[in-house]
DNA sequence: CGTGTCACGATTGAATACAATCGCACGTCC
DNA sequence: GGACGTGCGATTGTATTCAATCGTGACACG
């Protein structure tokens, strides 16, 4: 599935995009702190190449909205604002279920149209598979590599929907999110992942409500549980219906 | 407000940023159409500055899904498949919701505490003037200006929430959107347009509650009239809950 | 002592120069 | 005649170089 971001197993990376998917990781991930002045000749060092891969990538994750730059003063990354997570939430549940639903519907048709089935087949086949490593992390004492994981597990079922445009959308969001609480992976982890199998079965059945629902309430337990931990309830935006519920006047 | 994207009055607009803002628009209003390929030099002759900025530009682009690029084989205008235009508007729908709801609440506090109100203020006083100006627009034969006051009154609301990760995302989704369906200005145009006023008292009032409701009524007026108009019911995807309804079960 | 000005170092923005890669037409060989 | 290899033009990727701007600290002045 390639959840590197770049699904052509045939394209060598460029220094460019490599940098970029490195500065993110570093950001999501690694020591690099929310408010930190990022020079690009330090980047450039660090990774062993110019100052111009590293100011595309830095372009390129300011559009993402992983750092913020200001002309001739330079780029920071940027800090979420704790009290956005349960919008972000909420847009990502949107998002993922409409992916969810696209998967399952594409599933469903892949047997018949031979075209491309490869590579529906690949992604689906590295899923299998991060399915049972994320298995045996949970299984394990170090939780720490799941974050990971989950991210890899979201974006390929993102790619199995087919969509670009929607992978791209969730790359930001479910990045911001993983970013602003992989501390709290060792409470979710295990149930949450365990969740991941019941989504992707219902892929493979075709089921597109079903899979819909599934992720839904998948990412709603992690909104629930996020809010629970540490928000503390603090956005009374309506709770438990994220949207009106009152439409088709139109 | 400066929907174009910076939010600082003092800084004057990089190459690299402006000639970003530049090929967006294209690609959504002018004449970029999907699929065609555009070279780095070609561009860089158009808007008059070295192949450096309009790379950097063309790396944001890709980050926020307009243009896809390979290695060494150039970058092409992304095309949207249409069949995503309805889970675009569902996404947005609950994106938008959020921002709206945010901004109320925003403006509700606004007048205690007297920091940055001024920039509130100015963004506020804006959108006001786009208001009219839409009026007037939707007043006249030529619907043509709405599509592009259309996304700055929306990313004007989005200003007003104080959330840039979710100003980045609808950055991404209402052009996208508006560039789907750019063509269909002279159905909606004139009612969707009215609707803006009623949200943006909304937000005056402080009434968060009554903001997001109307916003997410807006956007799916907007979801309903294109899939009627266009897609034509292809997407039994639930219709008119766009989530599952139960949760909280985490 | 506070304040405004200015010069300098650091850093970013942009242009030019060079290297790497791809697509394609041409020619050769079977 | 067709398949295959090759050379060249076009384009992208990267490095180097230079120009523009900002922040800061020293210093003179009121």
């Amino acid at each position: 599935m390639r959840p590197d971001g770049r699904s052509r197993p045939d394209e060598l990376p460029a220094a460019s995009h490599r940098v970029k998917d490195e500065i993110r990781r570093d950001i999501i991930f690694g020591g690099l702190l929310p408010g930190t002045r990022v020079t690009e000749a330090a980047l450039a060092r660090k990774y062993s190449v110019s100052r111009v891969p590293v100011r595309e990538a830095l372009r390129a994750l300011e559009a993402e909205g992983f750092v913020e730059s200001k002309p001739y003063a330079g780029s920071t990354v940027s800090d979420i604002p704790a009290d956005e997570a349960d919008d972000l939430f909420l847009v990502r549940e949107a998002l993922e279920a409409a992916l969810a639903r696209r998967a399952a519907r594409r599933s469903s048709r892949q047997f018949t149209e031979d075209e491309q089935g490869v590579e529906w087949r690949r992604v689906r086949k590295d899923l299998a598979q991060l399915l049972d490593e994320g298995d045996t992390v949970v299984a394990g004492e170090d939780l720490q590599p799941l974050p990971e994981l989950n991210i890899r597990f979201h974006l390929g079922v993102a790619e199995l929907s087919g969509s670009a445009s929607l992978m791209a959308l969730l790359r930001q969001i479910s990045g911001k999110i993983e970013w602003l609480y992989a501390t709290d992976v060792d409470n979710r982890g295990k149930q949450s992942w365990s969740e991941h199998r019941l989504v992707l079965t219902a892929i493979d059945a075709g089921d597109a409500a079903e899979a819909e629902r599934l992720m839904a309430r998948h990412v709603n337990r992690s909104r629930t549980g996020y809010r629970d931990r540490f928000a503390g309830g603090e956005e009374p935006s309506g709770e438990d219906q994220e949207t009106d519920g009152l439409q088709g006047t139109g």
